[in-house]
DNA sequence: TACTTTATTGTACATACTTGCTGTAAAGAT
DNA sequence: ATCTTTACAGCAAGTATGTACAATAAAGTA
Protein backbone atom coordinates (compact mmCIF):
# COMPACT_ATOMS: atom_id res chain seq x y z
CA UNK A 1 0.00 0.00 0.00
CA UNK A 2 2.10 2.56 -1.13
CA UNK A 3 1.75 6.21 -1.16
CA UNK A 4 4.18 7.87 -3.13
CA UNK A 5 3.15 8.29 -6.60
CA UNK A 6 -0.36 7.58 -5.88
CA UNK A 7 -3.40 9.95 -7.20
CA UNK A 8 -6.25 9.64 -5.48
CA UNK A 9 -9.84 9.94 -7.00
CA UNK A 10 -11.62 11.17 -4.31
CA UNK A 11 -10.94 12.09 -0.75
CA UNK A 12 -12.56 8.13 0.23
CA UNK A 13 -9.66 6.74 -2.48
CA UNK A 14 -7.33 9.03 -0.72
CA UNK A 15 -7.78 7.94 2.91
CA UNK A 16 -8.11 4.41 1.97
CA UNK A 17 -5.08 4.70 0.38
CA UNK A 18 -3.44 6.23 3.15
CA UNK A 19 -4.40 3.72 5.97
CA UNK A 20 -5.65 0.86 3.93
CA UNK A 21 -3.50 -2.19 3.92
CA UNK A 22 -3.53 -5.44 6.19
CA UNK A 23 -1.87 -3.77 9.67
CA UNK A 24 -2.23 0.18 9.47
CA UNK A 25 -5.24 0.46 11.37
CA UNK A 26 -4.17 -2.09 14.04
CA UNK A 27 -1.01 -0.13 14.68
CA UNK A 28 -2.42 3.08 14.56
CA UNK A 29 -5.25 1.64 17.10
CA UNK A 30 -2.41 0.29 19.84
CA UNK A 31 -0.51 3.27 19.47
CA UNK A 32 -4.02 4.81 20.52
CA UNK A 33 -2.29 5.52 24.17
CA UNK A 34 1.14 6.85 23.72
CA UNK A 35 4.40 5.16 23.16
CA UNK A 36 5.41 1.69 22.48
CA UNK A 37 8.82 -0.04 20.88
CA UNK A 38 9.14 -2.22 18.36
CA UNK A 39 8.81 -5.45 20.38
CA UNK A 40 5.81 -3.69 22.44
CA UNK A 41 3.97 -3.46 19.02
CA UNK A 42 5.21 -6.91 17.71
CA UNK A 43 3.13 -8.18 20.58
CA UNK A 44 0.43 -5.86 20.84
CA UNK A 45 -0.65 -6.29 17.07
CA UNK A 46 -0.69 -10.92 17.07
CA UNK A 47 0.30 -12.46 14.09
CA UNK A 48 2.75 -9.86 12.70
CA UNK A 49 5.99 -10.65 11.11
CA UNK A 50 8.86 -8.72 12.14
CA UNK A 51 9.82 -7.34 8.48
CA UNK A 52 5.99 -6.47 7.67
CA UNK A 53 6.17 -4.70 11.39
CA UNK A 54 9.20 -2.64 10.54
CA UNK A 55 7.80 -2.20 6.85
CA UNK A 56 4.58 -0.44 8.02
CA UNK A 57 5.92 1.27 10.79
CA UNK A 58 8.02 3.01 7.94
CA UNK A 59 5.11 3.42 5.78
CA UNK A 60 3.25 5.03 8.53
CA UNK A 61 5.92 7.40 9.41
CA UNK A 62 7.46 8.46 5.87
CA UNK A 63 3.01 8.83 5.42
CA UNK A 64 3.64 11.52 8.89
CA UNK A 65 0.62 9.46 10.61
CA UNK A 66 3.56 7.91 13.52
CA UNK A 67 6.75 9.65 14.59
CA UNK A 68 9.87 7.08 15.70
CA UNK A 69 12.00 8.05 18.29
CA UNK A 70 15.06 6.59 18.67
CA UNK A 71 17.24 6.20 22.04
CA UNK A 72 21.10 6.11 21.57
CA UNK A 73 21.39 2.85 23.46
CA UNK A 74 22.57 -0.95 23.13
CA UNK A 75 20.32 -2.88 23.02
CA UNK A 76 18.57 -0.38 20.81
CA UNK A 77 15.39 1.12 22.20
CA UNK A 78 13.16 2.43 19.13
CA UNK A 79 9.61 4.18 20.34
CA UNK A 80 6.76 5.01 18.37
CA UNK A 81 3.72 7.43 18.89
CA UNK A 82 1.04 9.27 16.61
CA UNK A 83 1.22 12.47 15.30
CA UNK A 84 -1.44 14.71 15.32
CA UNK A 85 -2.42 13.72 12.15
CA UNK A 86 -2.13 9.68 13.08
CA UNK A 87 -4.30 10.52 16.38
CA UNK A 88 -7.39 12.56 14.21
CA UNK A 89 -7.96 8.86 12.72
CA UNK A 90 -8.56 7.33 15.93
CA UNK A 91 -12.19 8.35 15.95
CA UNK A 92 -13.31 6.70 13.55
CA UNK A 93 -10.86 3.30 13.92
CA UNK A 94 -12.76 3.62 16.95
CA UNK A 95 -16.11 3.47 15.12
CA UNK A 96 -14.87 1.11 12.55
CA UNK A 97 -14.27 -1.48 15.78
CA UNK A 98 -17.40 -0.80 17.31
CA UNK A 99 -19.19 -1.96 13.83
CA UNK A 100 -16.93 -4.69 13.50
CA UNK A 101 -17.75 -5.98 16.96
CA UNK A 102 -21.25 -5.25 16.29
CA UNK A 103 -20.79 -7.68 13.17
CA UNK A 104 -18.55 -10.27 14.76
CA UNK A 105 -21.40 -10.99 17.69
CA UNK A 106 -23.81 -11.40 14.66
CA UNK A 107 -22.68 -13.85 13.70
CA UNK B 1 -9.08 -8.96 -0.09
CA UNK B 2 -11.09 -12.12 0.33
CA UNK B 3 -13.22 -12.40 3.10
CA UNK B 4 -13.48 -16.19 3.24
CA UNK B 5 -11.52 -18.30 5.37
CA UNK B 6 -9.88 -15.11 6.97
CA UNK B 7 -9.72 -14.89 10.88
CA UNK B 8 -9.68 -11.57 12.49
CA UNK B 9 -7.52 -11.02 15.02
CA UNK B 10 -9.70 -8.19 16.56
CA UNK B 11 -12.94 -6.41 15.55
CA UNK B 12 -10.23 -3.63 13.40
CA UNK B 13 -9.18 -6.72 11.95
CA UNK B 14 -12.00 -7.71 11.02
CA UNK B 15 -13.63 -4.46 9.72
CA UNK B 16 -10.65 -3.43 7.72
CA UNK B 17 -10.63 -7.15 6.30
CA UNK B 18 -13.94 -6.71 5.25
CA UNK B 19 -14.21 -3.14 3.79
CA UNK B 20 -10.37 -3.09 3.05
CA UNK B 21 -9.14 -2.95 -0.69
CA UNK B 22 -9.20 -0.99 -2.96
CA UNK B 23 -12.46 -0.03 -4.33
CA UNK B 24 -14.70 -1.16 -1.51
CA UNK B 25 -14.96 2.12 0.42
CA UNK B 26 -15.39 3.94 -3.31
CA UNK B 27 -18.00 1.88 -4.41
CA UNK B 28 -20.34 2.43 -0.92
CA UNK B 29 -19.98 5.52 -0.91
CA UNK B 30 -20.91 6.02 -4.21
CA UNK B 31 -23.81 4.27 -3.65
CA UNK B 32 -24.89 5.76 -0.53
CA UNK B 33 -27.96 7.78 -2.17
CA UNK B 34 -29.71 4.52 -3.52
CA UNK B 35 -29.41 2.56 -6.22
CA UNK B 36 -27.13 2.54 -9.07
CA UNK B 37 -26.94 0.26 -12.18
CA UNK B 38 -23.50 -1.51 -13.14
CA UNK B 39 -22.86 1.20 -16.12
CA UNK B 40 -23.39 3.56 -13.84
CA UNK B 41 -21.11 2.53 -11.29
CA UNK B 42 -18.53 2.15 -13.63
CA UNK B 43 -19.03 5.51 -14.45
CA UNK B 44 -19.17 6.91 -10.82
CA UNK B 45 -16.35 4.71 -9.77
CA UNK B 46 -13.50 6.72 -12.09
CA UNK B 47 -10.80 4.46 -13.68
CA UNK B 48 -12.34 1.40 -12.16
CA UNK B 49 -11.61 -1.81 -14.64
CA UNK B 50 -14.78 -3.48 -15.94
CA UNK B 51 -13.27 -7.05 -14.47
CA UNK B 52 -12.55 -4.95 -10.66
CA UNK B 53 -15.99 -3.58 -10.67
CA UNK B 54 -17.49 -6.75 -10.93
CA UNK B 55 -15.37 -8.64 -9.08
CA UNK B 56 -15.33 -5.97 -6.18
CA UNK B 57 -19.06 -6.33 -6.30
CA UNK B 58 -19.15 -9.80 -5.75
CA UNK B 59 -17.27 -9.80 -2.84
CA UNK B 60 -19.19 -6.94 -1.49
CA UNK B 61 -22.53 -8.89 -2.22
CA UNK B 62 -21.20 -11.94 -0.91
CA UNK B 63 -20.33 -10.17 2.36
CA UNK B 64 -23.87 -8.78 2.78
CA UNK B 65 -22.88 -5.22 2.27
CA UNK B 66 -25.01 -4.48 -1.04
CA UNK B 67 -27.48 -6.14 -2.88
CA UNK B 68 -27.76 -7.21 -6.45
CA UNK B 69 -31.17 -6.49 -8.02
CA UNK B 70 -31.63 -8.76 -11.39
CA UNK B 71 -34.53 -7.48 -13.94
CA UNK B 72 -35.22 -10.08 -16.34
CA UNK B 73 -34.94 -7.92 -19.48
CA UNK B 74 -33.03 -7.93 -22.35
CA UNK B 75 -30.21 -6.20 -22.48
CA UNK B 76 -29.76 -7.04 -18.97
CA UNK B 77 -30.07 -4.32 -16.19
CA UNK B 78 -28.66 -5.13 -12.79
CA UNK B 79 -29.16 -2.52 -9.85
CA UNK B 80 -27.03 -2.25 -6.96
CA UNK B 81 -27.73 -0.82 -3.36
CA UNK B 82 -26.46 -1.15 0.15
CA UNK B 83 -27.67 -3.40 2.69
CA UNK B 84 -28.54 -2.32 6.26
CA UNK B 85 -25.18 -3.13 7.25
CA UNK B 86 -24.16 -1.85 4.66
CA UNK B 87 -25.62 1.61 5.34
CA UNK B 88 -24.46 1.26 8.72
CA UNK B 89 -20.64 2.11 7.37
CA UNK B 90 -22.09 5.18 5.68
CA UNK B 91 -21.31 7.56 8.95
CA UNK B 92 -17.64 6.70 9.22
CA UNK B 93 -16.46 6.94 5.27
CA UNK B 94 -18.04 9.97 5.15
CA UNK B 95 -15.62 10.46 8.00
CA UNK B 96 -12.77 9.13 6.51
CA UNK B 97 -13.40 11.50 3.95
CA UNK B 98 -13.17 14.60 5.70
CA UNK B 99 -10.39 13.56 7.05
CA UNK B 100 -9.29 12.78 3.58
CA UNK B 101 -10.33 16.01 1.90
CA UNK B 102 -8.45 17.83 4.82
CA UNK B 103 -5.84 16.58 4.31
CA UNK B 104 -5.30 16.84 0.42
CA UNK B 105 -6.11 20.47 0.95
CA UNK B 106 -2.97 20.46 3.39
CA UNK B 107 -1.01 19.67 1.23
C1' DT C 1 34.93 -16.40 24.97
C1' DA C 2 30.23 -17.41 24.15
C1' DC C 3 25.51 -15.98 24.91
C1' DT C 4 21.76 -12.67 25.28
C1' DT C 5 19.03 -8.73 24.00
C1' DT C 6 16.69 -5.31 20.59
C1' DA C 7 15.50 -3.57 16.35
C1' DT C 8 16.03 -4.30 12.48
C1' DT C 9 17.80 -5.93 7.25
C1' DG C 10 18.24 -9.34 3.31
C1' DT C 11 17.00 -12.97 0.35
C1' DA C 12 13.81 -16.05 -1.64
C1' DC C 13 9.45 -17.33 -2.42
C1' DA C 14 4.34 -17.57 -2.37
C1' DT C 15 -0.01 -15.51 -2.65
C1' DA C 16 -3.11 -11.80 -3.62
C1' DC C 17 -4.44 -8.09 -6.27
C1' DT C 18 -4.99 -5.50 -10.51
C1' DT C 19 -4.85 -4.62 -15.40
C1' DG C 20 -5.59 -5.33 -20.37
C1' DC C 21 -7.72 -7.59 -23.68
C1' DT C 22 -11.05 -10.53 -26.01
C1' DG C 23 -15.48 -12.77 -26.04
C1' DT C 24 -20.68 -13.68 -25.08
C1' DA C 25 -25.97 -13.59 -24.93
C1' DA C 26 -30.25 -11.99 -26.75
C1' DA C 27 -33.67 -8.54 -28.03
C1' DG C 28 -34.43 -4.50 -30.80
C1' DA C 29 -33.15 -1.19 -34.45
C1' DT C 30 -31.33 -0.37 -39.21
C1' DA D 1 -28.20 -9.97 -41.82
C1' DT D 2 -25.52 -6.88 -39.11
C1' DC D 3 -25.01 -3.57 -35.39
C1' DT D 4 -25.92 -1.93 -30.86
C1' DT D 5 -26.55 -2.27 -25.96
C1' DT D 6 -25.62 -4.18 -21.11
C1' DA D 7 -23.41 -6.76 -17.78
C1' DC D 8 -20.58 -9.42 -17.33
C1' DA D 9 -16.65 -13.99 -17.91
C1' DG D 10 -11.94 -15.87 -19.18
C1' DC D 11 -7.17 -15.70 -19.71
C1' DA D 12 -2.47 -14.02 -19.56
C1' DA D 13 0.61 -11.05 -17.35
C1' DG D 14 2.41 -7.77 -14.18
C1' DT D 15 2.71 -5.61 -9.64
C1' DA D 16 2.06 -5.52 -4.83
C1' DT D 17 1.81 -7.65 -0.57
C1' DG D 18 3.05 -10.98 2.72
C1' DT D 19 5.72 -15.09 4.76
C1' DA D 20 9.75 -17.79 6.35
C1' DC D 21 14.05 -17.88 7.69
C1' DA D 22 18.79 -16.36 8.39
C1' DA D 23 21.84 -12.67 9.74
C1' DT D 24 23.68 -8.28 11.95
C1' DA D 25 25.53 -4.78 15.52
C1' DA D 26 27.33 -3.80 19.96
C1' DA D 27 27.20 -3.66 24.90
C1' DG D 28 26.38 -6.41 29.03
C1' DT D 29 26.46 -10.84 31.46
C1' DA D 30 27.97 -15.72 32.58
Amino acid sequence: MKNKNKKAHCAVDYAFQRIGGKYKGRILWVLRDGFLRYGELKRAVVGITPKMLTQTLKELEADELIVRKVYLEVPPKVEYSLTDTGKELIPFISQMRSWGEKQMATN
